[in-house]
DNA sequence: CACTTTACTGACTTTACATCA
DNA sequence: CATGATGTAAAGTCAGTAAAG
């Protein structure tokens, strides 16, 4: 999902963030089938020959076994998980580091500079790796690419990726951090937004009521008089304020035609008061309103 | 100036899902 | 159609580093 600066887009995004929130929340409570991701030791040989890359030839030749060079020094059961349940990781990996010709000249590249070359030099110490800091360019490309697509498809990955004199799994993984933090602030800022909605609305409802109680405590005028005065309330009533059903005193939009919504509209949620009944998600952009 | 704390960020693991053979 | 392999996105996490206090 692209990061948006727009009024109508923020709305938009708000609502897909939400709801992408709500989908993780769920999946993440999911039991997880086991048999799935079940690790396969002999995958590894499925890598195709002509893959393998210098880069590669290079982390083999310093560690003199890939596969642990991949898993991460900082997990006390890293070698364990790789072969319970991360191989297929450790097969991906592998692969893309590996994945055409063109890469191998990259990673002879990469290897050859002082950076992003965290995968040669480890020698077994696990306090060996070294963080990578990208260059001001390296980010700022990235950056640039990142604004025309939040997501990249495997040709732009390589292209990239030659272009900043990386690996393509260290554009990919930059990618998904880019993503998983944009999202990240989007969510604080409209947390932020709502908390002030919900501050607003707060205000707007005391007021209201206050209003109520001052209307309520006047003394009741003659049955033509109150109608004049009920018909000129809520002709100043904004466009956008809720009204409320006299007879049943639930509160629906001004839309809600007299008593229409006692008939039927039950379960489909199409009841002209259901607004009051299964609370709708508030754009305030598409939905204009005083109170934001 | 040494230290601690904090924010940033590159990398990793796990899970879910889609696609393809 | 069912199944396994594969690729990828998202979420969560770890750990190195630089800046701030």
């Amino acid at each position: 999902m692209a990061s948006s600066s727009s009024a109508e887009d923020h709305g938009l995004l708000l609502g897909l963030t939400l709801s992408t929130a709500h989908r993780n929340h769920i999946t993440a409570t999911a039991a997880n089938p086991n048999g799935v991701h079940s690790f396969e030791p002999s995958l590894s040989l499925t890598l195709l020959s002509d893959q393998v890359s210098d880069a590669d030839a290079a982390v083999r030749k310093g560690t003199g076994c890939a596969r642990q060079e991949a898993s991460p020094p900082n997990s006390a059961v890293s070698s364990f998980s790789a072969a319970s349940g991360g191989g297929r990781m450790v097969v991906k990996r592998e692969r893309d580091v590996l994945s055409s010709t063109d890469e191998m000249e990259t990673a002879e590249r990469v290897v050859s500079s002082s950076r992003a070359s965290d995968d040669d030099n480890d020698g077994g110490s696990t306090a060996a790796r070294k963080k990578l800091r990208l260059t001001k360019d390296q980010s700022a490309l990235l950056e640039e690419s990142f604004k025309h697509h939040s997501t990249l498809n495997p040709k732009q990955k390589q292209a990239l990726a030659r272009q900043l004199n990386l690996r393509p799994r260290q554009v990919e993984v930059w990618f998904q951090n880019r993503r998983a933090r944009t999202k990240l602030k989007q969510t604080e800022v409209d947390c932020e937004f709502l908390k002030k909605c919900c501050e607003t609305l707060t205000d707007e409802n005391r007021r209201l009521h206050k209003e109520l109680q001052d209307l309520k405590a006047l003394k009741l005028p003659p049955p033509q008089a109150a109608a004049a005065a009920a018909a000129q309330f809520y002709m100043h009533m904004p466009a956008a304020t809720l009204s409320m059903c006299p007879s049943c005193e639930r509160v629906g939009g001004p839309a809600a035609g007299g008593a229409d919504h006692h008939r039927g509209g039950g379960s489909d949620g199409s009841s002209a008061f259901s607004i009051a009944q299964k609370p709708q998600f508030f754009n305030p952009f598409t939905n204009p309103s005083a109170a934001c």
